[in-house]
RNA sequence: GGGGACGUAGCUCAGUUGGUUAGAGCGCUGCCCUGUCACGGCAGAGGUCGCGGGUUCGAGCCCCGUCGUCCCCGCCA
């Protein structure tokens, strides 16, 4: 079978198009011409079906061979994934003959002409079934063929409006995007840098952005009030699900802001962006929470607020009772519930206790099991005031009441532990916060509260605040910034003298915006005075000489009448991906790279020919 | 750098205690079929059980190594 050329033929309507109105308002002798793949074809001898799929949806087109034989020959000829193009009348399907599970089930094309445009081998794995394909390897090698598939088609079609429903929002709100450049300085602290090295200038190398932080400053300083950017990023850092070395940020700043100014920024085009999707979030505000907070009731600076908190039982165990039940007199103990898991065996219950002593291992942390408290008569009371504290969060969380069916854990720490976490106040509730997690992450399939009912209730936002200025590092034996050294500590702060007297003290004005337990950006109040900068890098074991070799443009520019100013920059990626209702990145960006960093369809990275290497000065050397 | 899961036909998977010639569904090829839409019927092709080594009379199955993919910890200002 030879193939068709296009010739001057056009295209009159797209396969998701026609609806019953069309073949009314179609006279005798009108005709509609369709182009499209193969999505599948019904052979029935004199009578063929192909069903065209293009990215706007699906139309059956008939052959039959009284009406044209040529059109029917050529039918039988086309094989799956095929690219035809299909003219014919549209036609009202007779009395019981319409499909009711497509959008274009009322009608069909009856073919009078078949184009075979070109051919298709047979694709390494079904488009046309919209199933699951668990091969990851084979889907990134065929990633054209991966992305062809309806419900990738439909991830792309989300991300564009999302995408264009944010620029949109910020354009009306007065920001202007900017671009900033790629190939840029290495400012080596936090993640590494890709370096991409200069020809021109042996030796010396540029670094793709990890965030164009320093630039959307300097675009503030230079006066354009208000500044955005759908900013492509790159951090040389191990992957994870959510984390690609190659990604976008929505990345935005604004002059003379308060946190609350950013707050209200962000709500607006989320709301437009899931409105977008097809979600409509409430118009209040999101819930906020400093970090001190989320670390108490939730063990993480990035809480899933789809369950409930974590509770401190320490107020209903006395003395008296720590010492029977060997509880370090002066720690917290933590209480948390994992709604509706329902009754365990004996055997699983067991599985379970044996499970979570092992994963605390020699850490000092035991727990109860407040079932089996309440079978001894000298425990009932604790077992009571404990599920009373249950009982008040788990109506805080969802209106409900603790029950008999919600796993109850409850963590002691043993006596005389402390020095085993070092003294961290934050380490037990860190840890039993990730308890919470894996607990929850196991019953998923029993408490349902991940599973999506495409309401705005699958959607639980949070602004946490009031993140610490300095972190200690422990193997450098220094204060390192939490954020990054542009930060804003809290105004008292600054005039109280803590900059130095107390810096583990010290809170800064940024702020995450977390999504189901999924941070989704991060961002600050900036420091714009030269002095104050000055000292955030003396405080971070940063000399002047040092400050000034590395960011002495920008400590230069921060001298010429700098506003007040801050920003943020959220993952596109990690938005489209929740609310596309995804777990991985691979699912929203159009060509990702495996866990080791590695594209599989195009083969990179690889060496490069000798010639290239010695135009850029460099040379391999094995490691040992 | 560390931990875990997986790797059997093009795809999704099964494969018992180690036992003869490795299976199923879908897909693919050919033939038949005028109302299917996950069409149906008949026939057929298709396998380095990721790779290498070992144990054994005998390995898809056990052991060691290795490669790849995925998930997690570290890391990600």
């Amino acid at each position: 079978m030879t193939l068709d050329f296009l010739g001057t033929l056009e295209r009159t309507h797209m396969c998701g198009d026609l609806r019953s109105s069309d073949a009314k308002d179609l006279g005798s002798g009108e005709t509609v011409t369709l182009m499209g793949w193969v999505n599948r074809r019904r052979d029935h001898g004199n009578l063929i079906f192909l069903d065209l799929r293009d990215r706007t949806g699906i139309t059956q087109v008939v052959f039959d061979k009284e009406v044209s034989p040529e059109a029917h020959a050529r039918a039988e000829a086309a094989r799956p994934e095929y690219v035809v193009a299909a003219t014919g009348r549209v036609r009202v399907r007779g009395e019981g003959l319409a499909n009711p599970n497509m959008p274009t089930g009322e009608v069909e094309v009856v073919a009078q002409q078949l184009l075979l445009l070109n051919e298709a081998k047979t694709p390494p794995f079904p488009i046309a079934d919209d199933v699951a394909i668990t091969n990851e390897e084979i889907r990134l090698k065929y990633r054209y063929l991966d992305l062809r598939r309806p419900e990738l088609q439909r991830n792309f079609e989300l991300r564009h409006k999302v995408t264009r429903a944010i620029r949109d929002f910020l354009s009306d709100n007065h920001f202007l995007e900017i671009e900033t450049p790629l190939l840029t300085r290495s400012t080596p602290e936090g993640a590494r840098d890709y370096l991409v090295p200069s020809r021109v200038h042996p030796g010396h190398f540029y670094a793709l952005p990890q965030s164009p932080q320093i630039f959307k400053q300097l675009l503030m300083i230079s006066g354009f009030d208000r500044y955005f950017q759908i900013a492509r990023c790159f951090r040389d850092e191990d992957l994870r699900a959510d984390r690609q070395p190659d990604f976008t940020q929505i990345d935005l700043e604004t002059t003379f802001p308060k946190q609350e100014t950013i707050f209200r920024i962000v709500e607006g085009f989320l709301r437009a962006a899931f409105h977008a999707g097809g979600i409509e979030l409430p118009a209040h505000p999101f819930v906020q929470m400093t970090y001190d907070d989320a670390i108490r009731k939730y063990g993480i600076d990035k809480p899933d607020m789809r369950l409930p908190a974590m509770v401190d039982l320490g107020a209903t165990l006395t003395p008296e009772l720590r010492e029977t039940l060997k509880i370090d007199p002066a720690l917290p103990v933590y209480g948390f519930t994992i709604p509706r898991v329902g009754e365990l065996s004996g055997t699983q219950r067991k599985a379970l206790v044996g499970e979570i002593r092992g994963s605390f291992g020699d850490t000092g942390l035991d727990f109860l099991d407040v079932a089996r408290l309440r079978t001894n008569a000298a425990f009932v009371p604790l077992a009571e005031a404990i599920a009373a504290k249950l009982t008040a969060e788990q109506l805080v969380f969802n209106g409900e009441n603790f029950t008999t069916d919600d796993l109850a854990i409850v963590i002691t720490p043993k006596p005389g532990t402390p020095a085993l976490w070092n003294y961290d106040p934050h380490w037990i509730p860190k840890r039993v916060g990730q308890l919470r997690l894996d607990l929850a992450k196991k019953y998923a399939d029993k408490h349902k509260l991940f599973e999506p009912t495409k309401t705005a209730a699958d959607f639980r936002f949070l602004w946490v605040t009031d993140f610490p200025m300095y972190e200690w590092n422990e193997e450098a034996k220094r204060w390192d910034a939490a954020h990054h050294p542009f930060t804003s500590p809290h105004e008292d702060d600054i005039t109280t003298g803590r900059l130095t007297s107390d810096k583990g003290a010290v809170r800064a004005l940024a702020y995450d915006i977390v999504l189901n337990g999924t941070e989704l950006g991060s961002g600050s109040i900036r420091i714009h005075r030269q002095d104050v900068q000055a000292e955030i890098f003396r405080s971070l074991g940063m000399s002047d000489a040092e400050a000034k070799e590395r960011f002495g443009f920008f400590l230069d520019a921060l001298e010429y009448g700098t506003p007040p100013h801050g920003g943020i920059a959220l993952g596109l990626d990690r938005i489209v991906m929740i609310l596309a209702g995804a777990t991985s990145l691979r699912e929203v960006i159009a060509f990702p790279k495996t866990a080791k960093a590695i594209d599989l369809m195009v083969d990179a990275p690889t060496p490069v020919g000798e010639q290239q290497m010695r135009e850029l000065s460099l040379k391999t050397v094995t490691r040992s």
